[in-house]
DNA sequence: ACAATAGGCAAGTCACGGCTTGCCTACAAT
DNA sequence: ATTGTAGGCAAGCCGTGACTTGCCTATTGT
């Protein structure tokens, strides 16, 4: 079960949204794939191991699902939790939140 | 002006977001009420000056507007900027696996 | 078999965010 | 004028998040 708190908390950082820029360009890219283009398209230079880590809470909070195949691992999007997030403060009625 | 960056991270906190639904079912709240009905109906038990640093993060993200008024500060929402913050992923998705 | 590639695990550093504490200003009521 | 109410300012504590470093596993190519 995904909360919202973490879908949040997963777009809050910038990095994170760059990812999911890029993935929306081009779904279903590597680790690698993603390192290289973050680095030359948006000046992160962050490593490895950093962008992995992000990865992870992308796919905590349901944004990304992944796909194994030999050694390499796919990123998929997934922005079916982004649909009706902020419906809750559009709405007249609010939707409760639950800890 | 406001970075997307700050609306993201301005609703990456719970206490925040319930604020949001807060002024949401009551709009043009003051600092004391809202303390008052967070502590009441969703049990945070934080001081007053952390929600008042909290209204001040709402604010510089575009989400609350205030309003003096003698002693009193009148909070009302803006959602304007959430209109159209996920559209950014959701423009070449899948609408539905709904055959 | 061996090396290169793709990725994972874990510990540690460091800065920032959320929160508190203490004191202060401004307006209102008596 | 004094007291109480609504809010602000600033320093400090502390946990968490972002990131790095170092080493390890697994799959692929030659």
């Amino acid at each position: 079960m995904v909360r919202v708190g973490d879908l949040f908390q997963a777009l809050a950082d910038r990095t994170r949204r760059l990812i999911l820029d890029e993935l929306t360009e081009r779904d279903g890219q590597t680790l690698f794939e993603i390192c290289g283009r973050l680095a030359t398209r948006h000046q992160v230079g962050s490593s490895r191991q950093a962008i992995s880590q992000h990865l992870d809470v992308l796919e905590a909070a349901g944004l990304i699902v992944t796909r194994r195949q030999g050694r390499y691992k796919f990123h998929h999007l997934d922005t079916r939790p982004l649909r009706s997030i902020t419906e809750r403060w559009l709405r007249s009625e609010p939707t409760e939140e639950t800890p």
